[in-house]
DNA sequence: TCCAGCCTTGCATGCGGATGCAAAGCTTGA
DNA sequence: TCAAGCTTTGCATCCGCATGCAAGGCTGGA
């Protein structure tokens, strides 16, 4: 296995010092015409590329960004991941990825980050204040993805979890629904948490009464046994909102089929996360689309910016969201309100 | 920020030199009981956590491995993914993701690897030649998963995408099944094109007619289309085989909702792969398990050996897949089977 | 008691590239 | 033509850890 060529090799046919050669290959290194020409033309007939580890040694920073994830199936993090590895790449820089199961904490993937040297964490799992006082320690930007912070120097952006409910309320209220479910996925799960109390909120706002919520896996699975667990009392509902697709999903398939229901008309249904399961013909789930290239690359851009200046405010940043409907729900159209005698709405 | 504590710093702490920390740190050095202990006290005390920057640098090996895989969003490598994470840092090694467009090769992506000095490259992804031969040159085990490769020097792990038709032909000729369409991705979808020929072999071996085969996107939108291009005609069908859940699940939809058919009594549909929505109450669709975790265990097992013993011959393992049957599918039972008279099923 | 042989330890160097510093080369204006 | 000032270049060193080599310490057997 023949070794690749390194800087010295291409100064020897080149006839130039290694410092010549890194220098061509540095963006703000200085040299001349033919150094540069000759340079590249060595670098080429080996095939020379810079070795990234050298790099980093000699400059400090491995260009290596650790992302950790939780590990569900049904969310759609395939989308953000895919994201995430693009936006890094334009960089030159690569991903490292931790998944983390939904019941655990995610310190032990911020530590193996941290041994690994990353220049920055972005991490959309709930984690303890200690890890994350690990990586301020360590000078390693830490940006929270739609999860509270409560450590300094830590950055966050999230979707408004909280205040798109209020959309939803508005749309569930002007189709008529009055009395609500719920369905959150419980534990340490932060997301499923702000979305609760916004749905909660904006239901007391709203003049609505106070919706039932029930807590379960977050999961397809989930969403099916709280439905379950409601039990008879599911035909005094007018909807059910849930913290993500897949609960939604898992929540239809047994208002349908154990329970014979027919949705919209029925029972409303929304989710949260816009999945392309939710888009299949079969569910036309209502959701909250989330704008996960903007969240992440304003993770991204809040990261690098801590590296180059440390003592800054923490950043709160909120990436619009929005309500897309689907025929799970039912506001009635303009035309269809129309109908409607003045004031029947309030 | 303060700089992270260096094996110089260890030594001074305890009155070593330098190389006697490192011996303390590397599985094979020698060290006295007492130097190691006030080795581990000090390394201790500041916090000491060996560079692996620095380590690769001086090994010429980065630790790290690649992995090549393509976006399907209901594919179900999210799955794939924590498996391979998983199985890396069980040895300390730690993956570095690419994604791939479904419609692209995955040139680019192991150039990049390439460059970052991986030490092996798993490639769930079409390449071309050029690439695998860029691997081998630079002395970097290429492992291919449930895909040829043509290039001495790659192994390949697969699951019998072929072989396991045969299971899924008896079943469906056991249920009477005689007429079948074939959905597969279409253009360089190796997994897809197995499958697919797997199919056909297998029904003129068991003497059923010549399946259509159709392709289209490898997506549940892909599945719809297909199904929906069918028109009338797919009232002569006696099952759907697709190369993949979510073809299959488009599939089911439109025979459902467009086509008012009953899964599976006027059709039947087998999937491909064994997804969390296939497996839905909606669903339960008829499929094909695959050992992920074998798959990529041995994989990895491979691209080991091959930094070992790297002239030998080149590997071609395949992990044991499964039929999984479910309601989509009708197989009569053994009960049924009895009450038919002696000889109907020939 | 003495020496052979093993275990420990430190020194020096290598891995490959970046960069401060000073010397050398070049441009430009008087 | 010459000096001032800028650009280009090479030298030396650093980044942090691993390891070959040789020196020193230790053990045990004769």
């Amino acid at each position: 296995m023949d070794k690749r060529a390194t800087s010295y090799d291409v100064a020897r046919l080149a006839g130039v010092s290694q410092s010549a050669v890194s220098r061509v290959f540095s963006p703000n290194g200085s040299a001349s015409k033919t150094t540069r020409e000759r340079v590249l033309a060595a670098a080429h007939e080996l095939g020379f590329v810079p070795n990234p580890i050298a790099k980093s040694l000699s400059l400090g920073r491995s260009r290596l960004a650790g992302l950790v994830v939780t590990q569900y199936a049904q969310q759609n993090y395939p989308l953000a991941l895919k994201s995430a590895v693009d936006l890094m790449s334009e960089t030159g820089d690569a991903l490292l990825i931790q998944i983390v199961d939904p019941t655990d904490m995610g310190d032990a993937a911020i530590r193996q980050l941290l041994e690994k040297r990353v220049d920055m964490i972005l991490c959309a799992a709930s984690i303890s204040r200690e890890a994350a006082v690990h990586c301020t320690d360590a000078g390693v930007p830490l940006v929270m993805i739609n999860r509270q912070s409560e450590c300094a120097g830590v950055d966050a952006v999230c979707s408004p979890n909280d205040a798109i409910m209020h959309d939803v309320v508005d749309m569930l209220h002007a189709s008529g629904a009055r009395h609500c479910v719920f369905l959150g996925g419980g534990g340490n799960n932060w997301v499923s948490a702000e979305r609760c109390r916004g749905f909660v909120e904006a239901c007391t706002a709203k003049g609505l009464p106070e919706p039932i919520v029930l807590e379960d896996a977050f999961t397809y699975n989930g969403g099916q046994s709280a439905i379950r667990a409601l039990g008879a009392s599911v035909t005094n509902l007018d909807a059910v909102v849930a913290a993500n697709d897949a609960m939604a999903i898992g929540a239809m398939d047994v208002l349908r089929l154990d329970f014979g229901l027919n949705i919209p008309d029925d029972i409303q249904v929304v989710g949260h996360d816009d999945t392309e399961t939710g888009r299949f013909q079969s569910y036309q789930l209502t959701s909250v689309r989330q704008n996960m290239l903007g969240i992440f690359a304003k993770a991204i851009e809040l990261a690098v910016s801590r590296r180059n200046e440390y003592r800054r405010p923490d950043a709160k940043i909120t990436v619009k969201n929005e309500l897309v409907e689907r025929t799970t729900t039912a506001r009635p159209t303009a035309s269809a309100r129309d109908r409607l005698a003045p004031g029947t709405e309030e």
